[in-house]
RNA sequence: GUCCCCAUCGUCUAGGGGUUAGGACGACAGCCUUUCACGCUGUAAACAGGGGUUCGAAUCCCCUUGGGGACGCCA
């Protein structure tokens, strides 16, 4: 029996209820320390922490690192780091480097060993709880027997050996040193039904429990099961947002907690995100996607907002008509409702988070804009931070091309594509770049000499100083004086009279200056690369042809 | 196998007895236009099937089917 310093009365005094008002909610994130963070987690912790401040309430980080053979070595600072990249304000909890904070921890469970071998004492002193010395192997062989008699499997009736055994006997396998655990002495009754009040799903009737499941491994750590029972009562949790695979257990956790002398908890469960294979659906899964890890969003450069935008969207639809009304505001003030989360599970959706993203980005001004792509590239794309951060005003006018006024351009989606967006903006990148073929060919339409007319002619006259319209107007003269239709509609009508149309002339432009056949307006960008260097570009390019 | 949850356009969803079944993403078409975007306008696109209750069912009930999940010394 395991021995404790402290019994569970003292446990108790150490836990004061907390003095918070009455709609004030404790929520909490319990993640694992994988080395992983699942965008689901992110789902769910986003869920709970908006429950709890919108309440004025408390929303703290535990970590669940009682399953030893999967822990990851730097993966709590992983959690905490993205907590604090994502904006998302824990107001207790576990922090970096095996610091906490708050006056209900530990909250990390492998330091709270001693609190749950206390629970688990008195639970065996109670009878509410026995020793198990059954082996892998034999608790393996009796579901394989299960399975063949077609009977329900589990450690339950007449199959959970040790449920009643003799205290000699449990004398005899402890002095002959056999490993245990502890499971649970089940008093429920599968035939017996009881309600579930949860916050999503409203009210739901599921069977009691009769497995005696374990709650203390051999290793002498709780399992979830018991750990949850008695965490979050403990820390005073007063919801508990949760993936909905928990949904079957949840029936074990009240007994569990009634057994504890402990009130049940009000939940939330919440369906998982998923993704198509072939033609049915499954979580997203760790191994097989990418886009599961909340790190793919890091690596493609999605704005940490966007991501939490989206969550938010799929949490509550209304939330994008919200964001119509409120473009500026920040989402924290975004009356989420848990009554109206999704019951099914929903197909996570790239293109989704690509539209709200643009969005963001575009209601970004170049300033703001410009720390975030430097700090990507720095991460991600040397070449292109190199050239992106030497001058970060003139970077920041670049951004700031089409950017500003009711409608900007969103073309940007994430980060990692600025390099092409942006790139011919920077000589070095510009001069490594090549011409596709068929962009090319679009300017081969026009021969070497009227390419090279055009050219000089229009930088004879170019002034940096015009405006949208000054420019546009010399370039159709060029244009005429060259042969071109000035409109599209004279040339359509004439095809014959012309050479091409203006758009042709602009096209020429436009290649010799970016290399790429899409730009925003040439005019800007000549205003932003100087007329010297428009004028360099557009020699050398028609040289060449 | 047993138990649980879920089911509206391709996707995310609103709607919870009487609606032309609404929106968003995506798709397509058109307009705008110096390209590409943006923007604007429009089109196609759904109540899984069967019973019942009801004057009336996408909506309530039952069954079927389909999808997801649980049944671990994982969480």
């Amino acid at each position: 029996m395991p021995n404790v310093e402290h019994n569970v009365a003292e446990i108790e005094s150490w836990y004061p209820p907390r003095n918070l008002p009455e709609t004030a909610q404790v929520t909490r994130i319990a993640p694992s320390p994988t080395g992983f963070m699942h965008l689901g987690v992110l789902y769910a912790l986003l869920i709970s922490e908006r429950m709890a401040h919108l309440s004025d309430g408390v929303f703290y980080l535990r970590i669940e690192d009682t399953d030893r053979k999967r822990e990851v070595k730097g993966a709590r600072d992983l959690i905490v780091d993205s907590l604090s990249r994502f904006g998302v304000h824990t107001d207790e909890g576990a922090g970096k480097q095996d610091s906490e904070s708050g006056e209900y921890g530990p909250y990390i469970q492998s330091q709270r060993e001693e609190i749950y071998r206390a629970y688990v004492k008195k639970m065996l002193e109670s009878g509410d709880a026995y020793p198990c010395f059954m082996t892998p192997e034999e608790l393996e062989a009796m579901t394989k027997h299960q399975d063949e008699l077609k009977v329900r499997t589990g450690y339950h009736g007449s199959w959970a050996e040790w449920r009643d055994r003799s205290e000699a006997d449990v004398i005899e396998a402890l002095n002959q040193g056999k490993p245990f655990v502890i499971r649970y002495r089940s008093t429920g009754d599968i035939s017996k039904r009881r309600i579930i009040h949860d916050l999503a799903r409203g009210d739901m009737e599921m069977p009691e429990n009769d497995n005696d499941i374990v709650i203390m491994k051999g290793d002498g750590l709780p399992t979830y099961h018991l750990a949850h029972a008695i965490d979050d009562t403990l820390m005073d949790t007063t919801i508990v947002v949760r993936g909905d695979e928990w949904l079957p257990s949840t029936t074990l956790h009240m007994q569990l907690c009634e057994a504890l002398g402990y009130a049940p908890f009000t939940y939330t469960h919440i369906a998982p995100l998923q993704k198509t294979e072939g033609s049915s659906r499954r979580k997203l899964s760790k191994r097989k996607d990418p886009e599961a890890s909340i790190g793919f969003y890091a690596e493609q450069g999605y704005p940490s907002e966007a991501l939490i935008e989206y969550l938010l969207n799929q949490a509550n639809s209304s939330h994008e008509d919200w964001r119509r009304d409120n473009p500026n505001t920040p989402y924290a003030h975004f009356p989420l409702s848990v009554g109206n989360l999704s019951k099914s599970g929903a197909l996570f959706s790239l293109e989704k988070l690509d539209s709200i993203s643009a969005d963001t980005i575009a209601s970004l001004k170049a300033e703001e804009l410009y720390p975030l792509v430097a700090n990507w590239a720095n991460q991600y794309d040397a070449d292109f931070a190199t050239a992106f951060t030497r001058n970060p005003d003139y970077s920041i006018t670049v951004l700031g091309i089409e950017r500003d006024g009711d409608q900007p351009r969103k073309d940007m989606k994430h980060f990692s594509q600025a390099p092409d967006l942006y790139g011919y903006f920077f000589d070095e990148l510009y001069e490594k770049q090549m011409v596709e073929p068929e962009v090319r060919e679009q300017v081969a339409k026009i021969a070497p000499e009227v390419q090279r007319a055009i050219v000089s002619e229009f930088m004879a006259i170019y002034d940096p100083n015009d405006t949208n319209d000054e420019w546009f107007a010399k370039l159709k003269q060029v244009a005429e004086h060259n042969g071109f239709a000035t409109s599209r509609k004279d040339f359509r009508n004439h095809p014959e009279q012309y050479k091409g149309f203006v758009a042709d002339v602009a096209q020429l432009l436009r290649v010799g200056l970016t290399k790429q056949n899409k730009s925003p307006s040439l005019h800007e960008i000549m205003r932003v690369m100087g007329a010297k260097r428009s004028a360099q570009r557009l020699d050398m390019f028609v040289k060449q042809n």
